[in-house]
DNA sequence: AATGAAATTGCAATCGTTTGCAGAACATAG
DNA sequence: CTATGTTCTGCAAACGATTGCAATTTCATT
């Protein structure tokens, strides 16, 4: 029997119990063929019998290296979302290193205080997305100061000189109007989230192109902008666009709106799509799930996420790499909201 | 014009600008009031200058305390586990604690995976939800025998002396049933998730105690288990249950698999709940926003994350404290799905 | 048995921070 | 001008691990 521990066991108690020095340990378990092979054995055979783990603080601090990224989203229940932590994780831990996901919750505060705690030094780099009340980078561009590599995914932001992954919301936004006029819409309408965002702004610019390019025109109040980005605003912010029962189209900029524009319509006796047909965007499971099925447009969350970690990996390793602008396809889904029966 | 450093700014660079000790400095910018006014004062203008963030690792090194805590969740893409971890890091916070989140992704070895990288002493206290295919506890059984102090929460296991939180399944699946019988359904089947789970195990035990209460029989293919929980298991796993055309109630353990049985169901061209009353669990969006709206049990997901990490952080605060077991309650919402017209 | 080379091992510094203790600088009183 | 106290500062060790360099042991060879 040997003597208890209160914390864990480190190549110093190892050492002791051997007579022998903490080098010698540190090499023997690194498999250091300076080391004798008996020698060895018996480190091993200690190391072992006490589930001996290497002090991750102690290596960090020697390394300089914490063989971590941080995530800084804006929010975690969001199936987008969540399929791009899943392609970060993926890669990352393919890459041996771990990851800290920190949620902003939408809010500018948060996120300052998420980046300040992942400054000091926690981890090798950063990836992240906006928050919806961002305007001030000034937190993301200490990492930089730092030589801590950051990369941008999804939201991301004019100013910043880094290496981006973005959605072509512009393209994804013309291809869903586009279909929608296809079928011979001419009103067609926008729901929108938060202004603030570029994604927003791109998929509003999409619309306005597709639009014009049929020689279609919109109105002012077919434009509507919704800070939450939340089924009841979807409810909410079509109200007075249906009241006047002019418009036969609507473009959603989330499924989430989708699904509280259409609810609004059926209960004021419209019919999807005979009457007005609607796509939305993200290809939230509820977009299939909805009656009728919502038409949408699919985003590549978990490639997004393979990618930029991909890049910032590579950024660690390297910090002479130059930045790198990647821009991800979508995929228009149709299904009935915008189908002619 | 200072010389720029590469990494960040350390106390010695800090020292060496001003010709004094690092001890001075460390003390200066804790306010120790041994230092002199004016030392501090530079000292704290500097700090200020260069943005000096002390070094996490280091700090964690010395202090033998990394402020941080893990937590091991099967998903994030879930509406419930996403508010425990809301409540979890709004508690944490507001006690100077950052979190770690692994996902396991319901699968033992990513979870076994996840533990041995928070055992090497990153984190003070671990939060625990075990995966779907959990059965052997060793991973965890190590964090105790290193004085790292566990909490469990949802998902809980027999074996291990901890504290705990966990839902009242039992009651809360009693409840729903019974409510089923009140509403004179007399042949009420069962849809589960997997069968390894201490929660539907407690789920199903409640399903039998309403029914023999009020002196009804079930059937034995009127219980299906299915592994995964998701729509298309839902939808699979009641056709047969549908053709044979015995049943009039259904209750099922996840809202998903209540939204696949009654899409399922219509498609037969049941009506619900007049043919079939249903009553999920969970309360995720989608069960207010599908048609029917669906009858399901609202679990305390944010209360839940909360009393965890309160009580963790008191473990780790106070090695001695004594285990913990917290019950919470739930409440049955009633909606179209099981709504007599 | 002495010599030299080869095979092992240990010392000590390092990463960035804190802190007990000793000592320096300064001030006040006698 | 000494004695005594007060105020302030620095040295060095510690947290756990790695690693260049030096020291020791081992072994073969003459």
């Amino acid at each position: 029997m040997s003597i208890i521990k209160k914390g864990s066991v480190t190549i110093k108690d190892i050492a002791q119990e051997l007579n022998i020095s903490t080098s010698t340990v540190s090499r023997a378990l690194a498999d250091n063929p300076l080391v004798k092979p008996a020698t060895k054995a018996a480190v091993k055979e200690l190391a072992k019998k006490y589930h001996y783990q290497p002090n991750f603080t102690a290596l960090s601090l020697r390394s300089n290296k914490t063989n971590t990224i941080g995530i800084i989203i804006p929010q975690i229940v969001h199936e987008f979302f969540a399929l791009v932590i899943r392609g970060i994780e993926d890669y990352a831990y393919s890459q041996g290193y771990n990851v800290i996901i920190c949620s902003s919750h939408e809010s500018y505060e948060r996120e300052v205080l998420d980046a300040k705690a992942l400054l000091s030094g926690r981890v090798d780099g950063l990836l992240a997305c906006i928050s919806r009340d961002t305007n001030d980078l000034a937190h993301f561009i200490e990492f930089k100061e730092r030589g801590i590599p950051i990369v941008f995914f999804d939201r991301t932001s004019d100013i910043s000189e880094t290496s981006k992954v973005e959605i072509d919301d512009y393209n994804a936004a013309y291809q869903a109007v586009k279909h929608l006029i296809d079928i011979g819409r001419k009103s067609i309408a926008y729901v929108g989230g938060s202004k603030n965002l570029n994604i927003n702004k791109d998929r509003l610019a999409g619309y306005s192109k597709a639009l014009s390019e049929a020689g279609l025109k919109t109105q002012k109040d077919w434009i509507v902008h919704c800070e939450a980005e939340d089924f009841e605003s979807g409810k909410e912010s079509t109200t007075d666009l249906i009241k006047k029962n002019e418009i036969d189209g609507l473009f959603a900029s989330t499924d989430m709106l989708a699904v509280g524009a259409i609810k609004n319509m059926k209960a004021q006796g419209l019919q999807i799509p005979k009457d007005i047909a609607v796509v939305g965007f993200s290809n939230w499971s509820i977009s299939s799930l909805y009656e009728p099925s919502i038409s949408t447009v699919d985003q590549p969350g978990y490639e997004m996420g393979l990618k930029a970690s991909e890049i910032l990996i590579r950024h660690i390793n390297n910090p002479d790499e130059k930045n790198e602008s990647v821009i991800l396809q979508t995929e228009l889904i149709i299904r009935e909201s915008s189908t002619l029966v």
